[in-house]
RNA sequence: AGCGGAAUUGUGUAAUGGUAGCACGACAGACUCUGACUCUGUUUGUCUGGGUUCAAAUCCUAGUUCCGCUGCCA
């Protein structure tokens, strides 16, 4: 068996499985949980990475969960959405779809059970009320309800669950340590009352179980082995233990903390993500700013590019923020070998090929990935008069630059060698024209006589060629760290996150491709086309990585 | 302050007492029908002070810094 890399995660699990360890002998059995509360991003392909990951690793199982124990803030429209995406990213759970409020029931039944154990007591405190008597650090809470007689408890809960009381009047609290200087341990919460429809369960209940109670007694019914968590539920562990060893549950999940994922010039908390929406500085959850699964998917990101990503990050406990630029080159790697290349130009000035004969015209076979041969081959068409990027041609070329001068030679990819002869000028002297002279002998870019010619770039029939809009995406944030100051993070937003350049000219081929995923643009990136926002007869391109400097002087 | 965590190069992550490695970035060079890709090379790291040991990123100890918690959210 070959030997994979381990995280600390592979570490426990292993010792778990070892002989004598807490699960010798069973299959490993995890579990993802969203909350349906709002739509995935990259940090919970993480998460995905993980749960869905250690399962594979280990040849266990891995369920998909609907967190959905709070009433107040789930929606349907989100679970279709999240599973949506989870399958768009390639991971799979088979018949192993729940809902946490599938277990309702059991959970009401199990927290009965607490009752009588004198584990848990109604509570009549309001929040208010019990904030003030939380106590302070090495100050105990205090209590007037915690000694209550089980009976009442009992009593009081079930007329709780059948609508008795108003919202808010009384909670079951677990009777734990009022002294801990762990506040989770406080006689926590248990059971709330909310006289709020739920999503999937209607108006049967009105009271829900917390988040505390609900999760741990939730992984025990699934047989989780090990529930892999973010940090912040670190403090959690010992009531979810609590939970575990209390409840009248078929197995002993462990719960297991890591670092969640952190990027500069980005914001990941569901919060921030939200207020970027409904403050109106992005446009809706899957603008292709937002790191969200279907703001990545409209830049370009493919899922192979994005698992990748998150699993090459690692996993660890320590806080960590890691580079955009990883998640780019992911991604460039991903599409040098698979995407499908087209040519384009986005500030296209005219190239006039004075020694071609007007009207004719010529057609080439490009291939459409050089490095994938399955991909096939395209025709392009060639002409007398084309469109060439601004910026490959320059008046006063620096040093080094080897693209279009007067007196330089240049391959136009694919087709011919060009030697520049002259150029034209406006009157505010921008350079409107250039014109050429092409060799004969070097028909499909070859030269018979061995010279060298350096440069080589992209160009498009100005015959044939589609007026295109392409929209080129920056970093949504001008600081790495828009948390990090301490301002309110909107202070950071980049004001030139989008730019939208009209009038720029593609290849005929990408009219009629017919899926056109993604297209590399001859020295200026990756390009991809956001089929959701294109309008039939103009492409719109969404700049999927930064675009790399093409001279440096 | 109480409780719980964490510190390895610019960034992320390995090394679980035995050569501090890998990836990204940056820089330099080679190659190239994409100044892309690829390839090669370079630079920079164990939070600090003590201790144990032939040997410490790892174990012990005392500090420092950072993060999380004080919802009837998850």
């Amino acid at each position: 068996m070959e030997e994979l890399s381990k995280n600390f995660i592979h570490h426990f699990i292993d010792e778990d499985l070892s002989p004598g360890g807490r699960f010798e002998g069973r299959t490993v059995h995890t579990r993802f949980p969203p909350e349906p509360n709002g739509y995935l991003h990259i940090g919970h392909c993480k998460a995905m990475i993980i749960d869905f990951g250690i399962a594979e690793r280990y040849g266990g199982l891995c369920n998909l969960r609907m967190d959905d124990t709070n009433p107040e803030k789930e929606e349907e429209e989100y679970v279709d959405a999240i599973c949506e995406d989870i399958r768009w990213l390639g991971f799979s759970w088979d018949d192993r779809f729940y809902y946490g409020s599938d277990y309702f029931e059991k959970t009401y039944e199990l927290t009965v059970g607490l009752i009588k154990k004198g584990l848990a007591y109604i509570c009549e405190l309001s929040p208010e009320e019990f904030k003030k008597r939380r106590g302070e650090i090495g100050v105990p809470a205090t209590s007037p309800y915690r000694d209550r007689p089980i009976e009442e408890s009992l009593d009081l809960f079930e007329r709780m669950k059948n609508g008795a009381f108003p919202e808010g009047t009384m909670t079951l609290r677990a009777k734990i340590d009022l002294a801990s200087g762990n506040f989770n341990m406080r006689d926590p919460v248990l059971y709330r009352i909310r006289y709020t429809h739920h999503h999937r369960q209607g108006d049967k209940w009105c009271i829900y179980p917390m988040y505390d109670l609900a999760h741990p007694i939730q992984d025990a019914l699934e047989n989780i082995t090990h529930s892999m968590c973010s940090l912040e539920y670190e403090d959690h562990r010992p009531l979810y233990d609590w939970v575990i060893e209390n409840c009248d549950v078929p197995s002993n999940p462990r719960q297991i903390e890591f670092a969640r994922l952190g990027m500069n010039y980005t914001v990941m908390s569901k919060r921030k993500l939200r207020r970027l929406v409904e403050e109106g500085y992005v446009d809706g959850w899957h603008d292709p700013r937002m790191p969200t699964l279907g703001g990545l998917r409209r830049r370009g990101y493919t899922p192979a590019s994005i698992r990748n990503f998150c699993d090459r990050v690692g996993v660890a406990k320590a806080d960590s923020t890691v580079d955009y630029a990883f998640l780019e080159h992911c991604l460039r790697e991903d599409l040098n070998k698979n995407a499908q290349r087209a040519m384009a130009v986005l500030r296209p000035i005219k190239l006039v090929i004075t020694n071609y004969p007007e009207g004719k015209t010529e057609n080439f076979e490009i291939e459409n990935n050089p490095e994938d041969e399955e991909s096939g081959t395209r025709e392009i068409i060639f002409s007398r008069e084309l469109w060439i990027e601004g910026d490959d041609f320059m008046v006063e070329p620096p040093k080094k630059y080897n693209r279009l001068f007067v007196g330089n030679e240049v391959r136009l990819k694919s087709a011919y060698i060009v030697k520049c002869t002259g150029y034209e000028i406006d009157e505010n002297g921008n350079v409107i024209l250039v014109t050429a002279e092409y060799d004969p002998e070097t028909r499909g870019g070859t030269t018979p006589d061995g010279r060298k010619v350096r440069g080589t770039i992209q160009w498009v029939d100005s015959g044939t060629a589609i007026d295109a809009e392409v929209r080129v995406y920056d970093n949504l944030f001008t600081d790495p760290d828009p948390d990090g100051s301490g301002k309110d993070f909107t202070e950071f937003l980049n004001p030139n996150s989008l730019e939208t350049l009209r009038g720029c000219k593609v290849e005929k081929s990408l009219e009629t491709a017919e899926s056109p995923d993604t297209f590399q643009f001859l020295r200026l990136g990756y390009f991809a086309v956001d089929n959701k926002d294109s309008i039939p007869g103009k492409p719109v391109f969404n700049r999927a990585v930064a675009l790399k400097e093409s001279f440096k002087k």
